[in-house]
DNA sequence: CCGATTCGTCGCAAAAAAAGTTACGAATGG
DNA sequence: CCATTCGTAACTTTTTTTGCGACGAATCGG
């Protein structure tokens, strides 16, 4: 997993802070310290899974599909995750070895096993709650 | 999680195929398709974390420091994963925007949550059935 | 002790992946 | 029709990972 799932959990706490008010993608990269197309292109994957909905021109911008607290980081997760957690190194094996030919098979199903436990746990977290305890530090959302 | 836990199951399953015998990293390296010293370097870490053993001179090399069944691969995540699973991004926030400063906290949080779920189910798979099911479709190990 | 072997690790090069940037067309609302 | 904002492609820069050569340290057989 790389750093997106981290940004993507950011984002959605922006969101979440002000509930059905659309921010821009110009905001959230201003707020968050980056470019607008690199949220753009995070939140692009977001409505991809149903999670964001975005709007075009004045008044425009994105907005949470549905409520944070329905909004686990589980489907977070798979959301931002191109492929699976963990990559397969990706080396020619000896010919004749028949460990080399046949571990990234066996590989793939560890990682899938692995993906659900991890997902599991993450169902249990939503944005909503990660926001609750951000804000245990400090009152007004943002800037 | 990158691609060196891969690499670490692949190589144990090497030792764990010839088990009580030590091999060079050269053997292992062109068996793999790599290079001696990215075996050398990853089997470092291995031995750090008590896994394998290592040995100079001739008929040295490197073997399982105990039974494969009992090196399970949660064990292989920590020994070879630097920090966390996953990373945090790390653009420094609008100053006045307290989600950017607290989020980054909640997330080491969350990973914990993550990794420990991840390791509990890592723990039930062992180098000794990863190596069984990769024999399957073959009889003899290797080149 | 000598010489062969193999580890242990540094430093750098190459390659791959990720993030940031510019640009511009499409969509939307006033 | 015009201003705003998304959507996405192409490119550059930065960061991370991997590969590689070199060489000293450790160990073993003789």
């Amino acid at each position: 997993m790389n750093s997106r799932f981290s940004l993507a959990v950011h984002v959605l706490c922006l969101l979440a802070a002000t509930p059905g008010e659309r921010q821009t993608s110009e905001f959230l990269a201003t707020s968050i310290g980056t470019n607008a197309v690199v949220i753009r292109r995070l939140l692009a994957s977001l409505r991809r899974a149903g999670l964001v909905t975005s709007k075009s021109a004045g008044g425009g911008g994105w907005m949470l599909a549905y409520p944070a607290g329905e909004i686990t980081l589980d489907k977070v997760r798979r959301a931002v995750s191109v492929g699976e957690t963990a990559k397969i190194h990706r080396n020619s094996p000896h010919p004749a070895c028949s460990v080399g030919k046949g571990v990234r098979q066996v590989l793939i199903g560890v990682y899938a096993r692995a993906d659900r436990a991890m997902d599991r746990e993450l169902a249990g977290i939503s944005v909503e709650a990660v926001l609750a305890e951000v804000s245990k530090e400090e009152a007004i959302p943002f800037r």
